[in-house]
DNA sequence: TAGATTGTTAATCGATTAACAATC
DNA sequence: TAGATTGTTAATCGATTAACAATC
């Protein structure tokens, strides 16, 4: 594995890469070439080889990538040959959405604990799983070594809440609370906007939409020039 | 508004944007400068002009843009002064924990209905809303007026879910499948893949993990010279 | 050996930052 | 008018693509 600092374009295609070999070695795919690879995912050749040689050189001149061996090197890059624990902070809408998302993860995620600040919500069980006073977080991160927090409080409350589980020793913290927050180095901090896809949605739907009626008025154009 | 194609990185700073002036508004901010604004939100004031001025000039020099009036604008680029219809396809974790989002909406988007092919879930309620037979989904988004689907199916039905929404005629989609879907140039498409997320944040755990090893080794080295 | 395809260097493209003239 | 700050052009930086030598 090389040294220099890799570009987060590369490490978001990752996940990417990875998710096409999974499912090509389900059809039984066994080795795949740059130019196939880029057919099928969209990316160019050219790209696919700079971004996996970043890493290493997993390919073999003449032959292409073995499907499983790129996907065992990826898992590794990723680190998903680990298993994470995880806390879940917040048990209104938000906090019930997202542990109910993270049942669909087979396996390599799991949350171990959930923990709302409100009293009348603590000691509830939701989806199975029991919601534990806040006030016990940083003795529950400690004693169940405890990799990961995910933050699904209000706006209000999400900074202290990633200020407690930094100072309980997380290594990272998935943020889905409408507000920024800030972590120190040591502490890996990925952001989640659902919001914010939501609204590039609404101007991609807009911008269409304006396109579209600009063609028409253009056409509308040329009839009448048609007609004069 | 100008009209050259804006890039994607724009669009996705302009939610952003649109949340730090909503935060300024509440706190009766009225003015601010670039500069300023800079400070705040973590860009350069070069990129937020540039960025802006896509669009057209909001600002007064020797002033700065006025907080209200420039929010108003965004809101505006997004269409996010309009009202948006949705249908939400699939009932299992993954459509509870998205429909359980859209919960968190004030105002803006709506889902009107919710669809599933499984014909054991259909009829039920959950959340408060019944849960329909996906065999009306194209007569319900031509009667309801539906401008979004929401596609919360298992990777196997995603596709097939994509081409009977734009088939049935929303004008965007915003897929939750783990699977990459393709639909007609004049619908708009927002992918979201928060494993892809949570692979990310995995990777920079790691990738601080190993900085972290080689700093302790470096430290050794040193030690060990000296010991010499 | 010949053909194929990688790994890597060089060229291009696009996005960000810097600089400054325009103007409130 | 002088000071401040925008809007916009030019310079820089980084990421993507193209080209090709290395090699299986």
């Amino acid at each position: 594995m090389k040294n220099a600092k890799i570009s987060n374009a590369v490490i978001n295609r990752l996940p990417r890469y990875r998710r096409y070999l999974i499912e090509l070695q389900k059809k039984g795919v066994e080795k795949i070439s740059s130019k196939e690879f880029s057919n099928l995912i969209g990316y160019t050749a050219s790209q696919i080889r700079q971004d996996l040689n970043n890493f290493g050189g997993f390919g073999q001149q003449g032959y292409g990538y073995s499907v499983k061996g790129l996907c065992d090197e990826i898992n590794a890059i990723l680190g998903l040959d680990q298993e994470y624990r995880m806390v879940l902070l917040g048990a209104g809408n938000l906090g019930q959405a997202i542990y109910k998302y993270t049942k669909t993860f087979k396996r390599g995620f799991k949350v171990c604990g959930w923990f709302e600040v409100k009293k009348d919500l603590i000691g509830t069980s939701s989806e199975g799983m029991e919601i534990l006073d806040y006030e016990g977080l940083v003795s529950f991160v400690e004693k169940e070594k405890i990799d990961i927090g995910i933050i699904c409080t209000d706006r209000e409350s999400a900074q202290e809440a990633a200020d407690r589980l930094c100072f309980a020793g997380v290594k990272g913290i998935w943020n889905f609370a409408r507000v920024d927050i800030e972590v120190p180095p040591h502490v890996a901090l990925e952001v989640v906007h659902l919001s914010d896809s939501l609204h590039a949605l609404a101007y991609h739907m807009n911008d269409i939409k304006k396109k579209e009626a600009k063609e028409a008025e253009t056409r509308e154009h040329r009839i009448d020039k048609r007609q004069k």
